[in-house]
This record gives C-alpha cells, sequence and structure tokens, in this order.
DNA sequence: TATGAATGAGCATTCATTCAT
DNA sequence: CATGAATGAATGCTCATTCAT
C-alpha cells in the first residue's frame, strides 16, 4: 500500500508536476481516501520524500555497485566508470529527475544527496590517502569533496541540460577533470 | 516604494522561508497594505522575481566585474581572481542565498542562472579558442562548459555548506582543478 | 446538504440582498465551513443558480400542472386558470422574487425564464393554429409571443408592484386583455 | 465635467460590461484620476445612476413628444405613433440598451422607469376617463396601468428579443392588443 | 480643483488534515 | 483498516474610497 501511494506521489510529480502534488490528487491516483494516506505517512511532506528519497536511493545503489566492483580491481577506468555508473544511474527516471531537480526545492533533496555525497567522499578520501602517487593534493579530503560535488553536478546538469557533448566525450572530459587536478 | 517592497521581500525569504512569503507577510513587513503590492508588482511571483533577480544579479556583476578588469592585462590568476569574485559575490547576502539555493525550486533560478553562466561561458570559449597554448582540450566550448559549471557549483556549495577547507585553500584547488583540467 | 446550502443561499438572498451573497455569508447561514460549499458546487455562481432555477421551476411547474389540467376540457377560463395558476405560483416566494426580479442582473433569469416563455408560447401557438375560431389575428405565433409576455410580465409587475388592483380584478383584465386581442 | 464622466461610463458598460464598470476603469476611460470623480459623484452608484437615466430620460422624452404632438389632435393612431415612438426611442442606443437590460440589477432601471410608466399611465387614465366611448374597461386607472405595462415590456423585448414580427408587424398587434382589450 | 498613491476590508477559493462512521 | 465528508485557516487579489499634496 505504501508502494501504491508511492507510485501515485512519483505519477503525479511526472505527469502533473510538483505544483499539482495535492494529497487528493495522489490519493486518487493511487484509487485510495484521502484519509487512508495518513494510515501510512504522517503528512504530505513524508510522501514526497519517499518518492525523492528512492531516486537518489536508486542512484545511490547505482553508483554503489560499481564502486564496489572496481574496488576489487583498481584500475586506470575508476573514475570513467563511476562517472559512468552515475550518469546511468541518473537516466534511469529522467522524467522524476527533471521534476526533482528543477521543481522541487533543493532543500527537500539535501539529505539524500547528501548521504550519497558523503559516502563517495569517504571512499575517495580512503582511496587518495591510500594511495598518495594517484594525487598531488595536499588534503585528500578537501581533494575528495571537490572531485565528488563537481563530477555529481555536472552529471546532473549534463542530464538535465543534454548540452552538445556527447556521453562518452562527456564522460573523457570528467576523466580528464579528475585527472588533471590530483596530478597537479 | 519598490524598494521597500522588495527589502521586506527579501526579509520575509530570510526570516521566514519561502512558505512564509506571502503577500499578506510581505505587505505587513513592508509597513504597508497588501493591495499597494499590486501597484508596483503584477503578482507576488513578480515581487520573488525581483528579490531573486536582485541576488544573481549582484553576483554576476561582481563576477563580471572582475572578469573585466582582469581580461586587460589576463595574467596567471585569471581563475583565482574570477573565482575569489564569485565567492565574495556569494557571500554577500549569505542568508537570502541560503533560501534562494536551498528552498526556492530551482527552476525560478534558472533563468538569470542560465544568463550569468552564459556571458561566462562565453567569455571562457573565445579565451580558450585565442589561446590554445592555454588548453590541451579539444573542444573549448565543451571545456568552457565543464570549468563554469564546475566552479560556479563548487562556489555555491563551499558557501552553503562551510565545509573544512578554508577560503584560499578552495580557491587554491579551484586553480588546480581548472589547470589541471585544461592541461591534461 | 445541498439542500441545507440551497435553503440557506435563499435565506441569505431574501434576508441581505443579493450584494451580501457572498460564499462566507451562505455557508455562515448554512452552518458549514467556507471549504464544505465546494464539495457540493463548483463555485459561487452554481449555488445561485440554483436557488433561482429553483423559484422559476417551482413557477413553471405551477403554471405546466395549471395547463396540462385545463388542456383536457378546455373551457372559457382557459386564460383566467393560467394565469391565476401564474400568479399563484408567483407568489409562493415573494420574498424570494423580490430580490430575483429586482437585484439580480436580469441575464441571471433569462435562461430559466425562456424555457417557460418558450413552453407556454409553443403551446399557445398550437392551440391558436388549431382553433382558428379563438382568434382572428393573422400569425398565431406573433401572437401567442405577444399574449405570453404581456401577461407573464405584467403579472410579475402586479405582484410586485402591488397596485390597487385586486386580484379577482386583475384576472378579469388579464382575460379581457387576451380576449379582446385575439378577437380584434 | 459631469459629461465627461458619465459618457465614459457608457462607453464602459456598452464596450466592456456591467462587471468591468469599475470606478479606477470609468476614470481611465474619462482620462482623469479615480479621486476626481469623487467631485462631481458621491459613489460609483451614482454615476452608473445618471448614465442609465439618461438613457430612459432620452426614451421618455422621446414618448413625451409623442404623446404631446398627438394630444392636440387625437387620432385613431394614437396608439400606434406612441408605440411607435417608444421603439424608436429604446433603439436609439441598442448597445446601451442591452447592458441596461440584461446585466444591470433590474432595481436599477426602477426609478426612472417607474417616472415614465407614471407619467404614461395619468395620462392616459385621464384620457380614457374623459372619453367614455373609447373604454368598456370599468377602472380607467386600472386599464391604463394594464397598457402602459403591457406595451412598455412588449416593446423592450421586441427590441431586445429581436422576434420573427417586422417593426410593422409587431405595432399592428400592439394596436389591437389595446384596442381589443378597451373595447371588450 | 485635481491628483493618484494608499488603503484595507472583503472576496472566492484551496487543500492538508481530521475523525465519526 | 478504510473512508470521505467536513473542516477552516490561509491564500492571492480587487476595488470603492480617501486624503495629503
Amino acid at each position: 500500500m505504501v508502494e501504491r501511494i508511492v507510485a501515485a506521489g512519483r505519477s503525479v510529480l511526472v505527469d502533473d508536476g510538483y505544483d499539482a502534488f495535492s494529497t487528493n490528487r495522489v490519493a486518487a491516483e493511487a484509487g485510495i481516501s484521502p484519509g487512508s494516506l495518513y494510515q501510512y505517512f504522517p503528512d504530505k511532506a513524508a510522501i514526497l520524500d519517499v518518492v525523492v528519497d528512492r531516486y537518489w536511493e536508486r542512484v545511490a545503489d547505482g553508483v554503489a555497485a560499481s564502486l564496489s566492483d572496481r574496488i576489487a580491481g583498481i584500475g586506470p577506468t575508476l573514475v570513467r566508470d563511476v562517472a559512468d555508473a552515475l550518469l546511468t544511474a541518473l537516466e534511469s527516471d529522467r522524467a522524476l529527475m527533471r521534476v526533482v531537480a528543477e521543481e522541487l526545492p533543493l532543500g527537500r533533496n539535501r539529505e539524500r544527496l547528501s548521504d550519497l555525497e558523503r559516502r563517495v567522499r569517504d571512499l575517495s578520501t580512503a582511496y587518495l590517502a591510500a594511495r598518495p602517487a594517484t594525487s598531488r593534493r595536499p588534503d585528500p579530503a578537501a581533494a575528495a569533496w571537490m572531485i565528488v560535488l563537481a563530477i555529481e553536478n555536472l552529471a546532473v546538469r549534463w542530464v538535465l541540460d543534454r548540452p552538445a557533448i556527447t556521453r562518452d566525450e562527456f564522460l573523457d572530459e570528467i576523466v580528464a577533470l579528475v585527472g588533471g587536478y590530483l596530478l597537479s
């Protein structure tokens, strides 16, 4: 039932936009009564949160999977593969992403997003600290912070804005950005 | 009077948040009657737009000033100076920035922000195209797109998240990021 | 509940006039909250329409009943009986009629009223066409139009203005008006 | 200046309808400031009243002229001529009449209209009382009341509804209506 | 006299939430 | 559990009127 409501929430968000995301609308879409919503969620914001969380969770899972794949045998394509995974995850539901990224107050995304960022950042920090040869940056934590946010944001914008760069070119640029940064 | 209303709008936004940004609340803050708002603005959104526009305008002006200062005698500190200017501009009203960046639907920021991005991007593209020596990146437009968005977002996040990096360190990292990228 | 609202609407109209017919006023009179109005009516106009329609419906029903009673055995008192029925129906809620006729934009009454007029006119036209002996008027449709409007308006004005003519005298005059007209 | 305002009021009424008849709109149309309206009229209703009064005054004048023309040498075409004059007067500003008759609360027309009705009714009563031969109706005042209202309303409706009767036919019917009535 | 900015009570309408059934 | 009618505070906005200039 929670599933039903969350799915309805996603539909409303994608089909009608954030402004139409009212409890009545979601309940109607879910085929239940407005009152029933409150048996499963404390308030409207909680429904939205779950819908949004689910999205970022999916993204985080995609990236994490790629990361743990790679962590075993770290290779020269680590960055590219992670960025690739991020792009793939982001694109998995572009309709929802558009609404989430453009119509929702950013704050609503923050907590989930911070989790993802923190996870990847911690991993990166550890990686950089463990392999001094890969980086000339003085502060591994700072470097990880820079890299993670830069990649995340560029990936989001690339998906959203569809600039005149192909996916492969974009990944090349990401690799260049990270590689050049670490070694300079 | 427009000033009074805009100032009141900023106050409400900063003090009470986006959800409290109602016409009555703004009018009360401005010490005028709700009806008077409509002598100067066609509707509520227009007030908000001006408040937000003013902020981004200030940011854009700061960056543009730094850019035109530097363009005369381009030196090795171009990137650092621009990033510095951006940070300074962003920090000029951090309270407002927090609300603008976290509570407002991103879409509302987009137009103004896109202007700024485009201006800086075009300038950067031209710069890169004119001085092939500064960059090994194959596509100047793509490189400019990468750099501008990366700097912008990192700067915003640095101001917002106040991570454990000093301002100077952060600027160093930005310089390293851009420099390393262009030369790799 | 629809009944409750319509009754409240009538009360407000009768007691406080058209200008006081606000959704809040009607809701208060009905002892419900403003929001509840919208569970049963799409907007304020719809409430007013029902109140007014109900009145004219009652009038139409009264006249129609008298008409179908009489149509079986048409007699010399047809006109008098119909006018009598009209008067009775009109008088059934004189307080409401006053507001409906004097404070409402005529346009709002027109549709309902036109229905009633058309029904009676069509019946009259058929009657006159079928019995040439009853009328020397060349055009039955035109004659029916004249008669119906004349009676309707005179009846409304008699009820509203309460002139110095008794009900019976008034009905006599109506009979004379119609009778004289048809035979001249 | 009063003229200017009244003319502006008429324009607004005719061009934009009763709902658009706001003090600001009228002032703008008159090319003056809203405040100046109140130098010449106590309130909005007063402006509307004058606009409407002017219309009915013109109608009354037209009818009165025809009446006094005819009163000298009364002839068999009295009724027809008066009805003709009424029609002409009514049609003199059909655009305004439409708004006045369909969008305005009837009450607003009443006073002026009552004047006209009373004048014609009194004249008719006197006429009928003075010439018993012209009427078999027992009560001249009642007969005058009937006739005046019937003609007035039929004329208004004829102008408004434009039914399938020519002007001449309509006048014939009016004559038949009145003539038949008085002699029956 | 003329102005027009300022007023502010009032309006129709929405919607997250509750609770009796 | 589920319902959905009922809620009512809150919203954005209007406009007849005033009054300092």
